[in-house]
DNA sequence: TCCTTATTTAAGTATTTGCTTAAATAATTA
DNA sequence: TAATTATTTAAGCAAATACTTAAATAAGGA
């Protein structure tokens, strides 16, 4: 089972390189959950409406209003950021109002207030 | 020219949907870079790139090793970062090495420190 | 109960993404 | 200068993404 190894080391040993390689492998779930709440604030359209549901209490059309999108593509939005529990909304009569979760990671929440609107 | 409104307003006036729309609009090209960003983190390939190459000078093979990926497949993703000034590179003979540029942002930095590996 | 309003869900589609393999580029060494 | 090593680039493709339109679900009011 030897490693194949793609170059001459020069730098970098090749005992490093598998302690790097044991180490991230053993640190993947947290760089998959990172990931997976980076790649959703990373689009334009979650990231203002996470900015603005942080500084309003905000529904579905509201935000299609405002962001000139359809309710249904917002509504796409929506449910991808409360699938990753980033959002919650809660009915009032017709209308379903969206808020930022308190599971919100701090470093997004630091981005956000870091975001001037 | 009257604005298409989709719902009746409950908690919010048409008057500050109209602000927060033109707020939305002015800040356009704040949020497009700041997804641009996220977007490229919001990879964990890219992520463990960034947080390995903070800690330890590596070429594209050592990437490739540690990662268990193709040399194009690293090297296709060193390119993304490197496009986005998140990384840089010199060539030391034949091999390059890989550094975080010191372009990147605060806040990524930020978070690749509070990833642990 | 029927109609309207608010929202979500589903199906279809064009674009983007992330890999693969093969070819091209570049520096070193024989 | 030819062969080797390191890396990038290009072309092709499958999967994921972000919309669209139409249909489904749900609550409120006539």
């Amino acid at each position: 089972m030897a490693k194949k190894v793609s170059c001459i080391r020069e730098e970098i040993n090749q005992q490093q390189i598998d302690d790097l390689h044991s180490r991230i492998n053993n640190s993947e779930e947290e760089f998959d959950e990172y990931a997976q709440h980076l790649g959703l604030i990373g689009n334009a359209v979650r990231l203002k409406i996470l900015k603005m549901i942080s500084e309003h209490k905000l529904c579905v059309c509201d935000l299609s209003d405002i962001l000139d999108m359809s309710i249904p593509a917002v509504s796409q939005h929506l449910r991808k950021l409360k699938d990753a529990k980033l959002i919650v909304n809660q009915r009032e009569g017709q209308t379903i109002f969206n808020y930022l979760s308190k599971d919100v990671p701090k470093y997004i929440t630091r981005i956000l207030n870091e975001i001037k609107l």
